[in-house]
DNA sequence: TTGTTTGTATTATAATATATAATACAAAAT
DNA sequence: ATTTTGTATTATATATTATAATACAAACAA
């Protein structure tokens, strides 16, 4: 799986390789149940720290992408539905995405035919993590 | 206009008081033209310091939120177009958090009801901004 | 058993980011 | 002249981020 970290970007890099595991999961890079690379080798293969890969781990993790196997290190979750805390923060952000969005006079229709878009893609690949095709 | 800042929050508080003028501004909290606080009065209200105040309004002029008129200070910019750079950012943030939703479980058309939801709630505020309404 | 690999923890260090404090300045108003 | 505006400067403190070098227990393989 190909991991693309801006290294100059404001956001911190174990935010960056966080973010990075949850679009590789969802575009079926990773399926459930598949162990991601352990923390010494994503920190090798990366050029980090292995404590910044056990900051990213330990939050997907938290989240619920991701679990801790003694055997086989790191495997992705199996699907889980969504928790309240988790719906707030969605509902949070995209409140300010689409303020922001609206405000540049990206009109509703505009910016919901740019969701689905976005999902359409994601669509068969997300099917892999649920798997309900193949 | 009320700015609600969670001082325990991960998000450094400039940012989360540019957040808030941006949602002050779907609002219809803040209306095209109209000044925002000073600086100083702003940094006296929230109580945190000027220069961190400075701040979040230097992101918001970068980000064509608002400009800085000598004669009244820092007053809401008339809307402009989506630059292609913010359009790119907005694509970015909208793809990481449809492919957290769509992960647990979140339906295409669930998403896109909550996204309506909130344009609809939003949109006659944002109409005083773009002075279609009142 | 003996090694090896796993995630995790610890300790120390460095660099960067964030926030405050106390001033100061130029520009434009009254 | 004085005030108010955003902005700049300097110094300081704290928090966050990232690295380095180890160490540990748990689970595996030989």
């Amino acid at each position: 799986m190909i991991i693309r970290l801006e290294m100059k970007s404001d956001i911190p890099i174990y935010m960056q390789l966080r973010n990075e595991i949850v679009l590789g999961i969802s575009k079926g890079a990773l399926k459930a149940g598949e162990p991601l690379p352990t923390v010494r080798q994503m920190a090798e293969d990366i050029g980090v720290n292995t404590m910044t890969v056990n900051k990213a781990y330990t939050i997907l993790k938290q989240e619920g992408f991701i679990e801790t196997d003694r055997r086989r290190g790191s495997v992705v979750c199996s699907p889980s539905g969504m928790q309240e805390d988790f719906l707030e923060k969605t509902e949070q952000e995209l409140t300010l995405l689409i303020a922001e969005a609206s405000l540049k006079g990206m009109k509703k229709e505009a910016f919901i035919q740019l969701c689905e878009k976005i999902y359409d893609e994601m669509g068969k690949d997300v099917k892999k993590y649920f798997g309900t095709e193949e």
